[in-house]
DNA sequence: TTGTTATTTAGGGAAATACCAAAATAAGTC
DNA sequence: GACTTATTTTGGTATTTCCCTAAATAACAA
């Protein structure tokens, strides 16, 4: 859970994922997206799937990044827990 | 909001939030809790206060702090619109 | 004022992070 | 094979983060 808060910590890896939301999209298209060198970040890439919060799906010559929503809902749950929202026992 | 994922990246300070968020603490009471030196945690009380997710109240000697439930109800707002969930328009 | 307790600030070193340009890899086309 | 496109890996530098010990500050008591 650490790796996807260190994930998520990074202003251009949120926005990332905020994009991937909306639809799958190539490391060349999201990189496009940001004022930022190519293996820059392809390194903010390597990142979120170390975190699990995406994954990475080839066609041909390009690959396709998709958010992976289960983990991203994972840690907005822990995070609920954190704020104590939500699903608590009232011992 | 930056400010706040980077707190929130850090276990020692994810844990701070955790113990505060049962009753508020002096800053010495929390440091017994970590096997740190206590600046180190000092540091991490400072992170945690600059991204305003707790305040402090001086008693004397020591220093009492409070987690800002507030701004942690932010964060995981911010989070769950990430994750596109809750408070959504259809369109 | 001297001393004690609680906490922070200062200073420094090691490790991690973020960025870039250049080189390497992967897949496909001619 | 030679070339093109898409992406990552490598190597390098600069900045930031994390941790420590030692010194400074704050409030209070004797």
């Amino acid at each position: 859970m650490s790796d996807v808060f260190d994930a998520l910590a990074h202003p251009v890896r949120r926005k990332v994922l905020k994009l991937l939301r909306k639809r799958p999209m190539s490391a060349g298209e999201l990189a496009d997206k940001f004022d930022l060198a190519k293996p820059t970040l392809s390194g903010h890439f390597a990142v979120l799937k170390a975190a699990d919060l995406v994954t990475t799906e080839r066609q041909g010559t390009t690959i396709i990044y998709h958010v992976n929503m289960s983990v991203l809902e994972e840690a907005t749950s822990a995070l609920m827990d954190l704020a104590g929202m939500g699903k608590e026992k009232t011992s």
